[in-house]
DNA sequence: ATGTGTTCCTGTCCGC
DNA sequence: TGCGGACAGGAACACA
């Protein structure tokens, strides 16, 4: 799915054309994506104004005039797609809707926010903003990677009791909230850590060391508006363009990136997902 | 309590 | 071209 940084994007996409304006009508082709939709879900949204648009790790939070906060994730191929009045140039003709459109949110003013998700492991959930923190999908989420909380200390005092490899740690969104397969193998590439190496089994100092390094990958890949890659879009329909700058991800069998190395990225399976990594440079 | 494997679903790509 | 299998940005769940 979009990961963290792909996520931001969305939600930097939406915010001029939702933020301060009221729902003027919700249509739902579908009554479920991951989970069944929440009930009276168009009628909750209708009339309401959206106050803000928020981020919490791969989750859009919708905070609504009604006291009510619409939770948005977009799952592996869930997007959010902008059309109507005010958006692009030649929206005059409306809306047959797409194959996979599941949700239409159209804001007063006539801008349209599509939910399109062909695999639907996508969810959408409304709870009272008071208190959304610990909502069952949320509670559980570790700290934001681009937050304060997240630093060495933290970091080095969750994996040095676990069993597992490194790779396999950071997927886990209960450590750090929002790192996904990509900006995980970006980011011990970055550092130089083998993923297969034991989580527990990393010096402070490398530790340290890959704090910082996954920040600056965030921080670029939102720059670069995230990657898109297959059918993933910013909201505004560009392409992100941090794909152009992957070093190992999806890069089975090319050389190694970093100058003088002479490796030769290389693709195996942990706990079921992919990692790409050098093998003579991550250690 | 951690760990892994399975599962949800559709689309695309690659080899035969 | 058609068909089968592998694989895809996630994560809840069941089970060892």
């Amino acid at each position: 799915m979009p990961e963290l940084p792909e996520v931001e994007t969305v939600r930097r996409g939406l915010a001029p054309v939702m933020e301060g304006k009221v729902i003027a009508r919700v249509t739902v082709n579908r009554p479920d994506l991951r989970f069944p939709l929440p009930e009276r879900m168009a009628e909750r949204l209708t009339g309401a104004r959206v106050m803000q648009l928020r981020r919490r790790a791969k989750y859009i939070l919708c905070d609504l005039s009604s006291g009510e906060t619409l939770l948005i994730h977009l799952g592996m191929s869930g997007r959010m797609l902008l059309s109507g009045a005010g958006i692009g140039r030649f929206h005059h003709a409306p809306p047959l809707p797409g194959r996979h459109d599941h949700v239409v949110i159209e804001m007063e003013g006539g801008a349209r926010v599509t939910f399109n998700d062909a695999r639907r492991f996508g969810a959408m959930d409304l709870a009272a903003t008071a208190g959304v923190e610990d909502h069952w999908l949320l509670r559980r989420l570790g700290p934001e990677p681009l937050g304060n909380a997240f630093d060495e200390r933290y970091l080095a005092g969750r994996l040095k009791a676990r069993a597992s490899a490194v790779k396999t740690a950071l997927l886990d969104q209960t450590l750090v909230a929002g790192l996904g397969n990509i900006y995980v193998c970006e980011s011990l590439f970055r550092a130089g850590i083998d993923p297969r190496r034991p989580a527990a089994r990393i010096a402070a100092a490398r530790l340290g060391a890959l704090v910082p390094v996954i920040r600056d990958v965030l921080a670029e890949a939102i720059e670069a508006g995230g990657s898109s890659l297959r059918d993933h879009r910013r909201a505004d329909g560009e392409l992100g363009y941090f794909q152009h700058r992957f070093q190992v991800y999806d890069r089975e069998g090319a050389p190694c990136p970093r100058p003088g190395c002479g490796g030769t990225v290389r693709r195996i399976v942990q706990a079921g997902r992919s990692t790409f990594f050098c093998p003579r440079c991550q250690r």
